[in-house]
DNA sequence: CGGAATCCTCTTCGATACTG
DNA sequence: CAGTATCGAAGAGGATTCCG
Protein backbone atom coordinates (compact mmCIF):
# COMPACT_ATOMS: atom_id res chain seq x y z
CA UNK A 1 0.00 0.00 0.00
CA UNK A 2 1.58 3.45 -0.87
CA UNK A 3 4.94 3.30 0.35
CA UNK A 4 4.83 6.96 -0.60
CA UNK A 5 5.42 7.98 -3.95
CA UNK A 6 8.74 10.19 -4.17
CA UNK A 7 10.84 11.93 -7.18
CA UNK A 8 13.76 10.74 -5.80
CA UNK A 9 15.12 13.58 -6.37
CA UNK A 10 17.97 15.35 -3.77
CA UNK A 11 17.27 18.71 -4.90
CA UNK A 12 14.84 21.12 -2.54
CA UNK A 13 11.95 21.73 -4.68
CA UNK A 14 11.47 18.26 -5.35
CA UNK A 15 11.59 17.29 -1.72
CA UNK A 16 9.25 20.00 -0.82
CA UNK A 17 6.89 18.62 -3.65
CA UNK A 18 7.31 15.04 -2.26
CA UNK A 19 5.24 16.80 1.28
CA UNK A 20 3.13 19.31 -0.45
CA UNK A 21 3.12 18.51 -4.55
CA UNK A 22 0.40 16.33 -4.80
CA UNK A 23 -3.21 17.07 -5.68
CA UNK A 24 -5.28 19.19 -3.00
CA UNK A 25 -2.74 19.28 -0.42
CA UNK A 26 -1.39 23.12 -0.67
CA UNK A 27 -5.30 24.07 -0.83
CA UNK A 28 -5.86 22.14 2.04
CA UNK A 29 -2.88 23.91 3.52
CA UNK A 30 -5.15 27.42 2.44
CA UNK A 31 -7.85 26.70 3.95
CA UNK A 32 -6.05 25.97 7.41
CA UNK A 33 -3.71 29.36 6.87
CA UNK A 34 -6.24 31.14 8.14
CA UNK A 35 -7.13 29.27 11.39
CA UNK A 36 -8.04 25.93 12.63
CA UNK A 37 -10.86 23.98 10.72
CA UNK A 38 -13.27 20.96 11.88
CA UNK A 39 -13.47 18.29 8.97
CA UNK A 40 -16.51 19.26 7.91
CA UNK A 41 -15.16 23.06 7.42
CA UNK A 42 -12.44 21.81 4.95
CA UNK A 43 -14.79 19.89 3.20
CA UNK A 44 -16.76 22.65 2.55
CA UNK A 45 -13.79 24.68 1.57
CA UNK A 46 -12.53 21.88 -0.35
CA UNK A 47 -15.57 21.02 -3.42
CA UNK A 48 -14.70 17.81 -4.75
CA UNK A 49 -12.02 16.44 -2.41
CA UNK A 50 -14.13 13.33 -1.10
CA UNK A 51 -13.58 11.93 2.15
CA UNK A 52 -11.35 8.99 1.78
CA UNK A 53 -9.01 11.56 -0.25
CA UNK A 54 -9.10 13.93 2.69
CA UNK A 55 -8.55 11.88 5.54
CA UNK A 56 -5.56 10.58 3.66
CA UNK A 57 -4.21 13.87 2.94
CA UNK A 58 -4.46 14.89 6.84
CA UNK A 59 -3.45 11.78 7.96
CA UNK A 60 -0.16 11.85 5.71
CA UNK A 61 0.38 15.58 6.46
CA UNK A 62 0.03 15.03 10.39
CA UNK A 63 2.34 12.19 10.19
CA UNK A 64 4.98 14.70 8.25
CA UNK A 65 4.34 17.35 11.08
CA UNK A 66 3.00 19.76 8.67
CA UNK A 67 -0.32 19.66 10.75
CA UNK A 68 -1.62 18.76 13.94
CA UNK A 69 -5.01 17.67 15.49
CA UNK A 70 -6.39 19.45 18.31
CA UNK A 71 -9.22 20.15 20.51
CA UNK A 72 -10.48 24.04 20.86
CA UNK A 73 -11.20 25.33 24.25
CA UNK A 74 -14.53 25.11 25.80
CA UNK A 75 -16.78 25.82 24.70
CA UNK A 76 -16.31 25.07 21.58
CA UNK A 77 -14.69 21.70 22.49
CA UNK A 78 -14.67 20.59 18.34
CA UNK A 79 -11.84 18.24 17.42
CA UNK A 80 -10.19 20.73 14.25
CA UNK A 81 -7.07 20.48 12.31
CA UNK A 82 -4.64 22.88 12.02
CA UNK A 83 -1.30 24.03 10.89
CA UNK A 84 1.89 23.54 13.04
CA UNK A 85 4.91 25.95 12.70
CA UNK A 86 6.33 23.77 10.06
CA UNK A 87 3.08 24.14 8.26
CA UNK A 88 2.40 27.87 8.95
CA UNK A 89 5.86 28.09 7.23
CA UNK A 90 4.42 27.60 4.02
CA UNK A 91 3.00 30.86 3.88
CA UNK A 92 5.70 32.56 1.53
CA UNK A 93 4.54 29.53 -0.84
CA UNK A 94 0.94 30.19 -0.75
CA UNK A 95 1.73 33.69 -1.24
CA UNK A 96 3.71 33.17 -4.10
CA UNK A 97 1.67 30.93 -5.77
CA UNK A 98 -1.69 33.46 -4.85
CA UNK A 99 0.01 36.32 -6.76
CA UNK A 100 0.91 34.33 -9.85
CA UNK A 101 -2.28 33.10 -9.95
CA UNK A 102 -4.06 36.61 -9.76
CA UNK A 103 -3.77 36.85 -13.47
CA UNK A 104 -5.62 33.85 -14.39
CA UNK A 105 -8.35 35.11 -11.84
CA UNK A 106 -10.17 37.23 -14.36
CA UNK A 107 -14.07 36.73 -13.35
CA UNK A 108 -15.63 33.60 -12.01
CA UNK A 109 -16.29 30.93 -14.32
CA UNK A 110 -19.40 29.17 -15.10
CA UNK A 111 -19.48 26.40 -12.26
CA UNK A 112 -16.74 28.25 -9.98
CA UNK A 113 -16.86 27.96 -6.39
CA UNK A 114 -16.37 30.54 -4.50
CA UNK A 115 -15.26 31.22 -0.48
CA UNK A 116 -14.92 34.47 1.73
CA UNK A 117 -11.82 32.68 2.97
CA UNK A 118 -10.81 32.76 -0.43
CA UNK A 119 -10.98 36.39 -0.70
CA UNK A 120 -9.00 36.82 2.41
CA UNK A 121 -5.81 34.95 1.32
CA UNK A 122 -6.11 37.29 -2.08
CA UNK A 123 -6.21 40.67 0.32
CA UNK A 124 -3.24 38.62 2.35
CA UNK A 125 -1.16 38.23 -0.62
CA UNK A 126 -0.94 42.06 -2.34
CA UNK A 127 -0.28 42.76 0.85
CA UNK A 128 3.61 42.88 2.07
CA UNK A 129 4.92 44.11 -1.33
CA UNK A 130 6.25 47.27 -0.85
CA UNK A 131 9.43 47.36 1.69
CA UNK A 132 9.29 49.45 4.73
CA UNK A 133 6.97 52.18 5.62
CA UNK A 134 3.47 50.54 5.88
CA UNK A 135 0.71 51.32 8.16
CA UNK A 136 0.77 48.16 10.80
CA UNK A 137 -2.55 47.87 12.31
CA UNK A 138 -5.39 45.34 12.15
CA UNK A 139 -7.65 45.47 9.84
CA UNK A 140 -10.80 43.19 9.97
CA UNK A 141 -12.64 42.31 6.48
CA UNK A 142 -16.41 41.13 6.30
CA UNK A 143 -16.34 39.27 3.28
CA UNK A 144 -19.90 37.89 2.65
CA UNK A 145 -20.73 38.28 6.25
CA UNK A 146 -17.93 36.22 7.56
CA UNK A 147 -15.62 37.91 9.70
CA UNK A 148 -11.51 37.88 8.91
CA UNK A 149 -8.37 40.16 10.48
CA UNK A 150 -5.32 40.81 9.07
CA UNK A 151 -2.57 42.24 11.49
CA UNK A 152 -0.05 44.27 9.45
CA UNK A 153 3.25 44.27 12.26
CA UNK A 154 6.25 46.29 10.89
CA UNK A 155 8.82 43.87 10.67
CA UNK A 156 12.43 43.84 9.86
CA UNK A 157 12.21 43.62 6.01
CA UNK A 158 8.68 44.24 4.55
CA UNK A 159 6.23 43.64 6.27
CA UNK A 160 4.73 40.47 8.41
CA UNK A 161 1.24 39.87 8.03
CA UNK A 162 -1.33 37.57 9.51
CA UNK A 163 -4.71 36.56 8.35
CA UNK A 164 -6.82 34.66 10.63
CA UNK A 165 -10.68 34.56 10.73
CA UNK A 166 -12.94 35.64 13.21
CA UNK A 167 -12.87 39.39 14.31
CA UNK A 168 -10.72 41.23 16.03
CA UNK A 169 -11.21 42.56 19.34
CA UNK A 170 -9.42 46.26 18.61
CA UNK A 171 -9.78 46.98 14.53
CA UNK A 172 -8.18 50.05 13.44
CA UNK A 173 -10.74 49.75 10.67
CA UNK A 174 -13.53 47.49 9.55
CA UNK A 175 -14.04 46.55 5.93
CA UNK A 176 -17.10 45.07 4.81
CA UNK A 177 -18.19 43.58 1.10
CA UNK A 178 -18.64 40.67 -0.70
CA UNK A 179 -16.05 37.80 -1.87
CA UNK A 180 -15.88 39.01 -5.46
CA UNK A 181 -15.53 42.43 -4.68
CA UNK A 182 -12.66 41.97 -2.72
CA UNK A 183 -11.15 39.96 -5.31
CA UNK A 184 -11.40 42.03 -8.26
CA UNK A 185 -9.80 44.74 -5.97
CA UNK A 186 -6.89 42.32 -4.96
CA UNK A 187 -6.49 41.33 -8.80
CA UNK A 188 -5.93 45.00 -9.63
CA UNK A 189 -9.37 44.79 -11.75
CA UNK A 190 -10.99 46.86 -9.48
CA UNK A 191 -9.63 49.98 -8.17
CA UNK A 192 -9.91 51.07 -4.36
CA UNK A 193 -11.80 54.23 -4.90
CA UNK A 194 -14.15 52.71 -8.37
CA UNK A 195 -15.29 50.06 -5.41
CA UNK A 196 -16.01 52.62 -2.43
CA UNK A 197 -17.55 54.90 -4.67
CA UNK A 198 -19.94 52.04 -6.20
CA UNK A 199 -20.64 50.89 -2.00
CA UNK A 200 -19.30 47.65 -3.39
CA UNK A 201 -17.01 48.35 -0.19
CA UNK A 202 -18.18 49.91 2.65
CA UNK A 203 -15.93 51.50 5.65
CA UNK A 204 -17.96 51.08 8.95
CA UNK A 205 -17.35 53.81 11.91
CA UNK A 206 -15.99 57.15 11.12
CA UNK A 207 -16.82 57.12 7.62
CA UNK A 208 -14.60 59.94 6.51
CA UNK A 209 -11.37 59.02 8.73
CA UNK A 210 -11.90 55.77 8.13
CA UNK A 211 -12.31 56.09 4.28
CA UNK A 212 -9.17 58.09 4.00
CA UNK A 213 -7.21 55.60 5.81
CA UNK A 214 -8.43 52.38 3.88
CA UNK A 215 -7.68 54.56 0.89
CA UNK A 216 -4.21 55.66 1.84
CA UNK A 217 -3.67 51.70 3.02
CA UNK A 218 -4.99 50.28 -0.50
CA UNK A 219 -2.86 52.51 -2.16
CA UNK A 220 0.62 51.48 -0.47
CA UNK A 221 -0.57 47.84 0.07
CA UNK A 222 -1.72 47.19 -3.15
CA UNK A 223 0.10 50.00 -5.49
CA UNK A 224 0.04 50.86 -9.21
CA UNK A 225 -2.72 48.44 -11.22
CA UNK A 226 -1.74 44.72 -11.82
CA UNK A 227 1.74 44.35 -11.28
CA UNK B 1 -10.16 13.64 -24.39
CA UNK B 2 -8.54 15.66 -21.35
CA UNK B 3 -11.04 18.41 -21.17
CA UNK B 4 -8.42 20.37 -18.72
CA UNK B 5 -8.71 19.49 -14.87
CA UNK B 6 -9.31 22.84 -13.21
CA UNK B 7 -10.43 22.98 -9.32
CA UNK B 8 -13.26 25.42 -10.30
CA UNK B 9 -12.45 27.64 -7.65
CA UNK B 10 -12.77 31.35 -7.76
CA UNK B 11 -9.24 31.62 -6.17
CA UNK B 12 -6.07 32.85 -6.73
CA UNK B 13 -4.14 29.92 -5.62
CA UNK B 14 -6.54 27.24 -7.25
CA UNK B 15 -6.14 29.36 -10.12
CA UNK B 16 -1.87 29.20 -10.04
CA UNK B 17 -2.43 25.21 -9.11
CA UNK B 18 -4.39 24.62 -12.22
CA UNK B 19 -1.61 25.41 -14.21
CA UNK B 20 1.19 24.58 -12.30
CA UNK B 21 -0.44 22.41 -9.68
CA UNK B 22 0.13 19.13 -11.60
CA UNK B 23 2.57 16.41 -10.94
CA UNK B 24 6.12 17.19 -12.48
CA UNK B 25 5.19 20.63 -13.86
CA UNK B 26 6.82 22.68 -11.21
CA UNK B 27 10.09 20.82 -11.32
CA UNK B 28 9.97 21.28 -15.58
CA UNK B 29 9.97 25.05 -14.57
CA UNK B 30 12.93 24.67 -12.51
CA UNK B 31 14.72 22.92 -15.15
CA UNK B 32 14.15 25.35 -17.44
CA UNK B 33 14.82 28.39 -14.54
CA UNK B 34 18.32 28.09 -15.15
CA UNK B 35 17.88 28.36 -19.07
CA UNK B 36 16.69 27.21 -22.54
CA UNK B 37 16.62 23.40 -22.84
CA UNK B 38 16.69 20.69 -25.18
CA UNK B 39 13.69 17.86 -24.55
CA UNK B 40 16.35 15.38 -24.23
CA UNK B 41 17.76 17.72 -21.52
CA UNK B 42 14.68 17.96 -19.72
CA UNK B 43 14.32 14.31 -19.68
CA UNK B 44 17.73 14.03 -18.25
CA UNK B 45 16.64 16.41 -15.49
CA UNK B 46 13.53 14.68 -14.76
CA UNK B 47 13.76 11.38 -14.34
CA UNK B 48 10.95 8.80 -14.66
CA UNK B 49 9.16 11.07 -15.91
CA UNK B 50 8.43 9.36 -19.25
CA UNK B 51 8.35 10.79 -22.49
CA UNK B 52 4.55 11.17 -23.19
CA UNK B 53 4.16 13.44 -20.35
CA UNK B 54 7.07 15.29 -20.80
CA UNK B 55 6.01 15.52 -24.27
CA UNK B 56 2.29 16.61 -23.15
CA UNK B 57 3.50 19.08 -20.05
CA UNK B 58 5.09 21.05 -22.42
CA UNK B 59 2.35 21.46 -24.83
CA UNK B 60 0.11 22.58 -21.96
CA UNK B 61 2.52 25.23 -20.95
CA UNK B 62 2.93 26.36 -24.41
CA UNK B 63 -0.40 26.65 -24.54
CA UNK B 64 -1.03 28.59 -21.61
CA UNK B 65 2.04 31.26 -22.30
CA UNK B 66 4.75 29.73 -19.48
CA UNK B 67 6.68 27.76 -21.67
CA UNK B 68 8.03 28.79 -26.00
CA UNK B 69 9.58 26.74 -27.88
CA UNK B 70 12.81 28.05 -29.64
CA UNK B 71 15.67 27.84 -31.94
CA UNK B 72 19.38 28.40 -30.59
CA UNK B 73 21.17 30.79 -32.48
CA UNK B 74 24.33 28.90 -34.64
CA UNK B 75 26.03 27.23 -34.80
CA UNK B 76 23.82 25.50 -32.11
CA UNK B 77 20.47 25.37 -33.70
CA UNK B 78 18.67 22.92 -31.79
CA UNK B 79 15.39 23.16 -30.89
CA UNK B 80 14.87 24.23 -26.97
CA UNK B 81 12.39 25.18 -24.87
CA UNK B 82 12.23 28.08 -22.52
CA UNK B 83 10.45 29.76 -20.22
CA UNK B 84 8.65 32.93 -21.21
CA UNK B 85 7.93 35.99 -19.00
CA UNK B 86 5.06 34.68 -17.63
CA UNK B 87 6.96 31.65 -16.76
CA UNK B 88 9.90 33.47 -15.31
CA UNK B 89 7.68 35.08 -13.01
CA UNK B 90 6.95 31.76 -11.34
CA UNK B 91 10.77 32.24 -9.76
CA UNK B 92 9.13 33.41 -6.26
CA UNK B 93 7.08 30.27 -6.00
CA UNK B 94 9.97 27.96 -7.02
CA UNK B 95 12.41 29.94 -4.39
CA UNK B 96 9.37 29.77 -1.96
CA UNK B 97 9.06 26.00 -2.49
CA UNK B 98 12.83 25.04 -2.48
CA UNK B 99 13.12 27.35 0.87
CA UNK B 100 10.63 25.05 2.36
CA UNK B 101 12.19 22.35 1.32
CA UNK B 102 15.38 22.64 2.56
CA UNK B 103 14.46 21.45 5.98
CA UNK B 104 14.07 18.05 4.28
CA UNK B 105 17.17 17.59 2.38
CA UNK B 106 18.95 15.61 5.04
CA UNK B 107 21.42 13.47 3.12
CA UNK B 108 20.99 11.99 0.07
CA UNK B 109 18.48 8.77 0.00
CA UNK B 110 19.28 5.76 -1.46
CA UNK B 111 18.56 5.67 -5.13
CA UNK B 112 18.13 9.89 -5.35
CA UNK B 113 19.22 11.07 -8.05
CA UNK B 114 21.36 14.32 -7.74
CA UNK B 115 22.04 17.07 -10.65
CA UNK B 116 24.27 19.99 -10.94
CA UNK B 117 21.47 22.11 -11.47
CA UNK B 118 19.54 21.79 -8.73
CA UNK B 119 22.10 22.44 -6.71
CA UNK B 120 22.71 26.04 -8.41
CA UNK B 121 18.76 26.50 -8.11
CA UNK B 122 19.46 25.82 -3.89
CA UNK B 123 22.30 28.09 -3.75
CA UNK B 124 20.05 30.49 -6.09
CA UNK B 125 16.95 30.36 -3.67
CA UNK B 126 19.16 30.94 -0.37
CA UNK B 127 19.84 34.71 -1.53
CA UNK B 128 18.14 37.52 -1.50
CA UNK B 129 17.07 37.24 1.86
CA UNK B 130 18.53 39.75 3.76
CA UNK B 131 17.57 43.32 2.78
CA UNK B 132 19.68 45.50 1.20
CA UNK B 133 23.65 45.95 1.51
CA UNK B 134 24.35 42.50 -0.54
CA UNK B 135 26.62 42.05 -2.63
CA UNK B 136 26.53 42.96 -6.46
CA UNK B 137 28.18 41.11 -8.65
CA UNK B 138 28.29 37.78 -11.11
CA UNK B 139 29.09 34.51 -8.98
CA UNK B 140 30.35 31.65 -11.44
CA UNK B 141 29.79 28.00 -9.92
CA UNK B 142 31.36 25.07 -11.02
CA UNK B 143 29.36 21.88 -9.65
CA UNK B 144 30.28 18.64 -10.53
CA UNK B 145 31.97 20.29 -13.86
CA UNK B 146 29.31 22.06 -15.25
CA UNK B 147 29.02 25.62 -15.33
CA UNK B 148 26.16 28.32 -13.52
CA UNK B 149 26.43 32.09 -13.17
CA UNK B 150 24.31 33.89 -10.59
CA UNK B 151 24.06 37.43 -11.00
CA UNK B 152 23.04 39.40 -7.95
CA UNK B 153 21.85 42.73 -8.77
CA UNK B 154 21.31 45.66 -5.91
CA UNK B 155 17.52 45.99 -6.83
CA UNK B 156 15.04 48.09 -4.72
CA UNK B 157 14.08 45.64 -2.34
CA UNK B 158 16.19 42.80 -1.33
CA UNK B 159 18.44 41.84 -4.21
CA UNK B 160 17.69 41.03 -7.68
CA UNK B 161 19.20 37.48 -8.39
CA UNK B 162 19.53 35.87 -12.05
CA UNK B 163 20.51 32.06 -12.28
CA UNK B 164 21.60 30.59 -15.70
CA UNK B 165 23.60 27.82 -16.89
CA UNK B 166 26.88 28.43 -18.42
CA UNK B 167 29.70 30.25 -18.05
CA UNK B 168 29.88 34.20 -16.76
CA UNK B 169 32.22 35.94 -19.41
CA UNK B 170 33.49 38.28 -16.15
CA UNK B 171 33.11 36.60 -12.74
CA UNK B 172 34.07 37.92 -10.01
CA UNK B 173 34.73 34.84 -8.65
CA UNK B 174 34.49 31.32 -9.47
CA UNK B 175 33.92 28.62 -7.13
CA UNK B 176 34.37 24.97 -7.74
CA UNK B 177 32.79 21.99 -5.76
CA UNK B 178 30.56 19.06 -6.08
CA UNK B 179 26.96 19.12 -5.82
CA UNK B 180 26.34 17.55 -2.56
CA UNK B 181 28.99 20.17 -1.33
CA UNK B 182 27.00 22.85 -2.26
CA UNK B 183 23.84 21.47 -1.20
CA UNK B 184 24.84 21.05 2.12
CA UNK B 185 25.99 24.57 1.93
CA UNK B 186 22.86 25.91 0.91
CA UNK B 187 20.97 23.79 3.64
CA UNK B 188 23.30 25.41 6.28
CA UNK B 189 24.09 21.69 7.53
CA UNK B 190 27.55 22.30 6.55
CA UNK B 191 29.57 26.14 7.31
CA UNK B 192 31.19 27.52 3.82
CA UNK B 193 34.41 27.81 6.46
CA UNK B 194 34.42 24.22 7.21
CA UNK B 195 33.89 23.52 3.12
CA UNK B 196 36.67 25.85 1.78
CA UNK B 197 39.05 24.27 4.80
CA UNK B 198 38.04 21.51 3.72
CA UNK B 199 38.84 21.77 0.53
CA UNK B 200 34.95 20.27 -1.16
CA UNK B 201 34.58 23.58 -1.98
CA UNK B 202 37.34 25.89 -4.02
CA UNK B 203 37.99 29.67 -4.98
CA UNK B 204 39.58 30.34 -8.09
CA UNK B 205 41.99 32.79 -9.30
CA UNK B 206 43.71 34.70 -6.79
CA UNK B 207 43.39 32.79 -3.47
CA UNK B 208 43.71 34.49 -0.73
CA UNK B 209 41.75 37.77 -1.90
CA UNK B 210 38.71 35.29 -3.26
CA UNK B 211 38.35 33.60 -0.60
CA UNK B 212 37.83 36.49 1.49
CA UNK B 213 35.32 37.41 -0.85
CA UNK B 214 33.45 34.84 -0.97
CA UNK B 215 33.40 34.00 2.70
CA UNK B 216 31.81 37.24 3.41
CA UNK B 217 29.03 36.79 0.51
CA UNK B 218 28.27 33.33 1.84
CA UNK B 219 28.63 34.46 5.46
CA UNK B 220 25.91 37.70 4.16
CA UNK B 221 23.78 35.84 1.89
CA UNK B 222 23.38 32.67 3.59
CA UNK B 223 23.34 34.06 7.22
CA UNK B 224 23.26 32.15 10.70
CA UNK B 225 22.57 28.32 10.14
CA UNK B 226 19.70 27.37 9.00
CA UNK B 227 16.82 29.46 9.13
C1' DC C 1 -21.78 14.69 13.79
C1' DG C 2 -16.94 13.33 12.52
C1' DG C 3 -14.55 10.45 10.06
C1' DA C 4 -13.02 5.80 8.43
C1' DA C 5 -13.77 2.04 5.09
C1' DT C 6 -15.53 -0.01 0.85
C1' DC C 7 -16.68 -0.26 -3.99
C1' DC C 8 -16.63 1.12 -8.54
C1' DT C 9 -15.52 4.10 -12.50
C1' DC C 10 -12.57 7.16 -14.57
C1' DT C 11 -8.38 9.65 -15.36
C1' DT C 12 -3.59 10.08 -14.99
C1' DC C 13 0.90 8.12 -14.55
C1' DG C 14 4.88 5.54 -15.96
C1' DA C 15 7.45 2.45 -18.76
C1' DT C 16 8.45 0.69 -23.09
C1' DA C 17 8.09 0.32 -27.85
C1' DC C 18 7.62 2.51 -32.07
C1' DT C 19 7.90 6.33 -35.85
C1' DG C 20 9.14 10.87 -38.36
C1' DC D 1 16.86 13.29 -31.39
C1' DA D 2 11.99 14.42 -30.74
C1' DG D 3 8.35 13.06 -30.05
C1' DT D 4 3.58 9.50 -30.58
C1' DA D 5 1.23 5.21 -29.48
C1' DT D 6 0.12 1.80 -26.34
C1' DC D 7 -1.03 -0.52 -22.15
C1' DG D 8 -0.86 -2.04 -17.28
C1' DA D 9 -0.76 0.17 -12.67
C1' DA D 10 -1.84 3.68 -9.55
C1' DG D 11 -4.48 7.45 -7.96
C1' DA D 12 -8.71 10.45 -8.08
C1' DG D 13 -13.48 11.03 -7.11
C1' DG D 14 -18.21 10.17 -6.06
C1' DA D 15 -21.54 7.46 -3.54
C1' DT D 16 -22.63 4.89 0.15
C1' DT D 17 -22.04 2.53 4.40
C1' DC D 18 -20.34 1.69 8.91
C1' DC D 19 -18.67 3.05 13.48
C1' DG D 20 -18.00 6.22 17.81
Amino acid sequence: MGEKRSYGQYCTVARALDVVGERWTLLLVRELSTGPKRFKDLLEGLPGIGTNLLANRLKTLEGEGVVRRATLPPPAGSNVYELTALGRSLEPVIVALSRWGTRFLSVPREDDDLRAGWAAVAMRSVLGQGAAGGRPGTYEFRIDGEAFHLRVGAGEEGERVETRQGSAPDPDLVVVGDAETFLAVASGRLGPEEALESGAIRVEGERDEGQEALLAWYRHAIGPPAA
